[in-house]
DNA sequence: AATTAATCGAGACGGTACGTCGGGTCTTTAC
DNA sequence: GTAAAGACCCGACGTACCGTCTCGATTAATT
């Protein structure tokens, strides 16, 4: 990543790096993940196979690397005025990205990999978009949930509808963020405010 | 799939199609989904390539006919007292499912090859086996809360963590049924319930 | 070779061996043995490459079997009417062979690969296209000639000198066939001659 | 190859460029002609690749540089008392060298090339290394024969069933010198020598 | 001493062939 | 008509070597 260059030899061209990285971004979108193969990559990028080899192994590598960014920045939601629909931002964001995006259209199919290809699903374990933009977005609208819920767990709960609605191949359309924010919310106080005296009411 | 058997002609091999079926199991164990291929579970169920190509498509539909009945079965779970335990306990069969069940990798393998595959989704699409058994727990142990909430929604939001926390790799022993069959029915009480005469279960 | 077909199976298509053969013949004089590649002679002869490594190892087999017919046949001369006559004309088809015929440049590149290539070495011992021919000839024109000297020993001398003009890159036409046959003749009859009736044996 | 330096810039490297003779001379051994590579010689002498391209364009280049002067020593034979014995202690270096050394193995391997390669086949044409020893030592053993016979169809007639025997794969253990060389004087003297009354007969 | 220029190593680059594997299809004999 | 056997065309696999190309670092002879 960093230019550092061991000493002598010819450096790595950013061009074909990023011609690689446009090429994977086209193609999957074109072709689809599973007709997507080294040599098209190559040969699209109008780099050696050799030269993709070098600096990559699988496609799913290349992908990865392609779509981590663009997934950071389209989960990364501007805080709303009220915790609800700070959070229905969120979820609305997460159904868009994983419906609609072409980033989220990367990330299912490396975790449709990751489901039979132990390789892929580690890469996948390395950064952990969804998780870490989910606790982000709770931390900011209901303080303090931490310390009485573990992380992971609010994450679930948060994601875990929409995840599991797109996932499953039902329509966006009728998705109501608003909705699942809201049940989020209570649920969460129902769990653990009563026990705390109101914890997470802010 | 019925036994017709157009007059004449020697009658399908019901031993093939049971070899192809079993060897499709174990080769989804023994070398995962993306290693497994047409020409491999020929060979494994001592049958002949074009013998596997006459009766399925594709790898996908074998392991869709060969994990769907044993799939059902392990999300039958019987009813228990009350409410909550019933809903923890399908949640439990369902973690269990998804996280260890050879069924349930077959399931796993299938939806990821889904997310990249139109022909598989659709095959999935012609059985809901989540849906399905979800939509019969809660019905059994909410009666009544579909009328105001339409299933769908209600299946995802019990499904959902556990569906996400399984598929995004982290390991089902942090799962704690209770608490997410626990913070469903306080969800849908403090959706349903407060505006339809305070109890949910009306 | 024979038409053995062991019950079932497609059979073999004689179109592509022969496809096959005909494309090794052609690109030896197009673009030379070392540019004849296992792709190029498969794409040449419209087959896929998996047929050519089916039936042959390398291109040094391809160009055996299609060379050793034709090798065999422009070596084999017609009786002249006497011994020096006769054996003039051989000469003068091997230095054809070897230096103007198609056949020859396949035995030239063969025998070539043969002296780094183990593997072409041993399959060119399995025919000794030109000892044989050699032999049968030395035998018609001076027959009983193998009681007092090895046949092989005799090959060489007659062979020698026109397979090494050759080999070594010298122009056939200030080859003399006829002085060649005459001084094999002549040196045979110094060697096992004079004596014959006598010492012949030595 | 004079040490001419065109002013300024760092002189060539005496050591690379006898690392890479000794490479080649190795690994024609160890590995065969056809498997040595450009890449292994230069991995193998320690040296760049493009060392060892600015200094040679092919393989063959550098083995004939390697080999030329053994191969020279190996058939610079001491005269022997008598014609016959001269010629037959070359004959037998020649045998030697063809079979046994490791010069001539580079011989042939240039030499095998050279019949498919009409790069190798100049480059062997540059020096002829059999021709001008046995010139040498014809003329040495048989004098003024060059007056009636030309000198190529002496050598021709002298090397070549030793060269045909070593060249067409057969063991050095039945080559006998002796006779050859007996043969070859016996067949010059009925060539040569009854027209000229006696120019060679010395 | 500073400059100049050709060398050296390292190693990335676009190509091309390697031999293998799986995909589907087709053609044969046997049941 | 199904089954087993196996050859067929196709195209991707990952590797190796090709010959070329930048790099930074040396190493003289020339200023």
């Amino acid at each position: 990543m960093t230019t550092e260059q061991g000493r002598g030899g010819r450096p790595r061209s950013e061009q074909a790096r990023a011609a690689v990285l446009h090429a994977v971004d086209d193609l999957l979108l074109e072709v689809g993940y599973s007709a997507m193969t080294m040599k098209g990559i190559a040969e699209r990028a109008g780099v050696s196979r050799q030269t993709v080899y070098r600096w990559w192994s699988t496609k799913a590598e290349i992908l990865f690397e392609a779509s981590a960014i663009d997934a950071e920045q389209e989960l990364a939601v501007r805080p709303a005025g009220d915790p609800v629909s700070d959070l229905a931002a969120y979820l609305d964001a997460l159904g868009r990205f994983l419906a609609e995006s072409e980033a989220g259209a990367s990330y299912r199919a490396l975790l449709g990999e990751a489901q039979h290809d132990a390789a892929v699903a580690q890469l996948l374990g390395t950064k952990d978009v969804i998780g870490d933009s989910a606790r982000t977005v709770i931390d900011r609208a209901v303080p303090h949930l931490m310390e009485s819920v573990p992380a992971d767990r609010a994450v679930a709960r948060l994601v875990g509808p929409t995840f599991f609605w797109i996932l499953s191949g039902r329509s966006r359309a009728e998705l109501v963020a608003q909705d699942l924010a809201a049940a989020f919310v209570a649920e969460i106080r129902a769990d653990a405010g009563p026990s705390r005296g109101g914890a997470g009411a802010r």
